[in-house]
DNA sequence: CCATATACCTGGCAGC
DNA sequence: TGCTGCCAGGTATATG
């Protein structure tokens, strides 16, 4: 197996063998892997990938993990090894809660609330982009669709967000919705070296508004997309669209 | 508590 | 063609 994930797979064989998998779930780009005893939280990073095969095949230099079960093996690929493997007791032991607990709210659930959105943003100064990408507010939006989002909200990405009126974070929370039910419709946006769970690579690119599309005209004004630099992350936006 | 910076990693690509 | 060097992403961790 490949070189070591970003931390050391943190899961004794003896934890797992003899286990049953009785569900799956997720929690902002947490998989959680229930197991009869226990469970595991899996992070893809930006390029891991799952693979479930009837056969155990060699294992190539970028896989790092196979769960072999009597069904099948499932096995964790990931070249640039931002991903994760780790075993909890349970979902509130402290294994579990160090990267579970900072988690915001899910966006496509119904505690994605409006008002408690609002009030949230109240108590933060930096920029709204920031906040988004931090992911202690909602979780799931990632450097593309903190743009996307922010574009369709016409919300320049440096506003502060406890500058926000109540109006424009309800333009902001109804385009984190829309966008990320999109992105769903289609199958996710992905890098180019993306491969789906069919296998297929890069079958779909989002049809981003202004991720990607410095110096592109703006699909509703025709003012050039520009991009900057927030918190060592390229941000793009228009800067007339997009108002502080 | 919050804010901001930094590190991690490698395939793909631009530029020479 | 082959090489070099930059860039992309999510988030834990450190530092102020």
């Amino acid at each position: 197996m490949g070189k070591p994930l970003r931390w050391p797979l943190g899961v004794p064989a003896a934890n797992l063998v003899g286990r049953q998998v009785v569900g799956v779930r997720r929690r902002g780009k947490y998989l959680l892997l229930d197991l009869d005893q226990g469970l595991l939280l899996l992070h893809l990073g930006m390029s891991g990938s799952l693979n479930f095969a009837p056969t155990q095949p060699e294992p190539g230099v970028h896989d790092h993990m196979d769960l072999v079960t009597d069904r099948g093996v499932l096995r964790l690929h990931d070249p640039r090894r931002f991903g994760a493997v780790v075993w909890a007791a349970s979902e509130d032991s402290p294994p579990a809660q160090k990267l579970l607990g900072r988690l915001g709210v899910e966006p496509l659930s119904a505690q994605f609330d409006v008002i408690a959105f609002a009030q949230a943003l109240k108590k933060r100064k930096s920029a709204i982009k920031q906040v988004l990408l931090a992911g202690n507010e909602v979780v799931g939006v990632g450097n593309i669709y903190a743009s996307e989002a922010l574009f369709m909200a016409g919300i320049r990405p440096t506003t502060p967000a406890a500058r926000l009126s109540k109006p424009r974070v309800a333009r902001l929370h109804v385009a984190i919705v829309q966008v990320l039910n999109r992105a769903l419709a289609q199958g996710g946006s992905s890098l180019k070296d993306f491969v789906s769970a069919e296998g297929r690579t890069g079958y779909f690119q989002l049809e981003a508004a202004v991720y990607g599309r410095a110096g592109e005209p703006c699909r509703r004004c025709a003012a050039p997309i520009k991009s900057m630099l927030q918190g060592q992350r390229t941000t793009f936006y228009c800067p007339t669209c997009q108002k502080p």
